[in-house]
DNA sequence: CGCCAATCCTACCAACGAGGTCGGAGATGA
DNA sequence: TCATCTCCGACCTCGTTGGTAGGATTGGCG
């Protein structure tokens, strides 16, 4: 399992978010935003405060408040939403982070009995591949994507693999 | 985390295997293996069971008996080791697993409320990007990088991002 | 002003999975 | 026969995660 839910619900907090693509306008609730999706409102709470934390939206507080996205869609990538929710994208517990930017590489196996740890460079090109395809897709991208009939996802989820097989 | 520590160790396991590249030779012991590496016999029973079952290693009981890889290095890509240690590579829980071959999406979120399930674009998009590069890497290649001294990791690395990045 | 609707914040909990152990039952060469 | 090795299932323990409870603030609005 490469993600949490955590990250799910923050991506599809940030997707409803980005819906109403309002600059500087009216915020949304929260309240809101749980009924739409069907997600439990007192854990959306806790994870929306990483977003915010991470400075990706911003809050009013009191009546009529809400959340709204502190950039435009097409300006959030989602290494962004992602980061900050997990906090890093490890692919393994021995890669231990620094929490400070990108994940420091401290393997555990380093220099034991002459030869490096095997499963570094395995684990490297896979965080690598991750982060990657992570920053290339925008909120924007999914909000469009999610706008779409439902009919019409076979066909472009067919039209994404391709583009990853041939790519 | 992407990967469990399973996966470490049976990667770590097979390119034990690798390194005394033995076609039809003779067998290494799970003992042997786990004084090389460090790592808990016991638990490595447990996992070697899975590669044997997935048909990436062969195995000889009794006295002088232990494991050996039924392919060479060079034939062996990784995500048919990771699969068949983890048994899927599904980037959310709600990517149900088949078990037999690739993951197949049926998220929970279809065509509720006449959108899209925004989050699957992205999950599959990752998901994509890690296959890509666990078929890219071979056995042969872990084992090679292996065997040189740790002084050298750190620039074969550096090379390793410097693909990644304008790859 | 007083209510209500929101964000905020902390502590707490239960369930699950993952890492790991134990003990034994077959196989097999010396 | 005996040491050694694979095999197999039950069992345990700990950390993380998803989720809840309950409140303290903040601020619009009648
Ligand atoms: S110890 Fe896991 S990557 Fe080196
Ligand atoms: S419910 Fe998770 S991808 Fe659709």
């Amino acid at each position: 399992m490469i993600f949490t839910t955590k990250a799910e619900y923050g991506v599809r907090l940030m997707v409803e978010l980005g819906r109403q693509a309002k600059p500087g306008g009216a915020a949304t609730s929260l309240k809101a935003i749980a009924a739409a999706e069907a997600l439990p409102l007192a854990y959306l709470e806790r994870i929306v405060a990483l977003l915010k934390k991470a400075g990706l939206v911003e809050s009013t507080r009191g009546a009529h408040g809400g959340y709204r996205l502190s950039r435009t869609p097409a300006e959030i990538t989602m290494d962004d939403v992602v980061l900050a929710l997990e906090g890093t994208v490890a692919p393994m517990n021995c890669f231990v982070d620094d929490t400070d930017g990108s994940s420091r590489v401290l393997c555990s196996h380093e220099s034991d009995s002459g030869h490096a740890c095997a499963t570094k460079l395995l684990w490297l090109r896979v965080q690598g591949g991750v982060m990657e395809k992570l920053a290339q897709t925008t909120l924007a991208e999914l909000v469009e994507f999610s706008h779409r009939e439902p009919a019409a996802t076979a066909s472009a989820l067919k039209n994404e693999q391709e583009d990853l097989t041939h790519a």
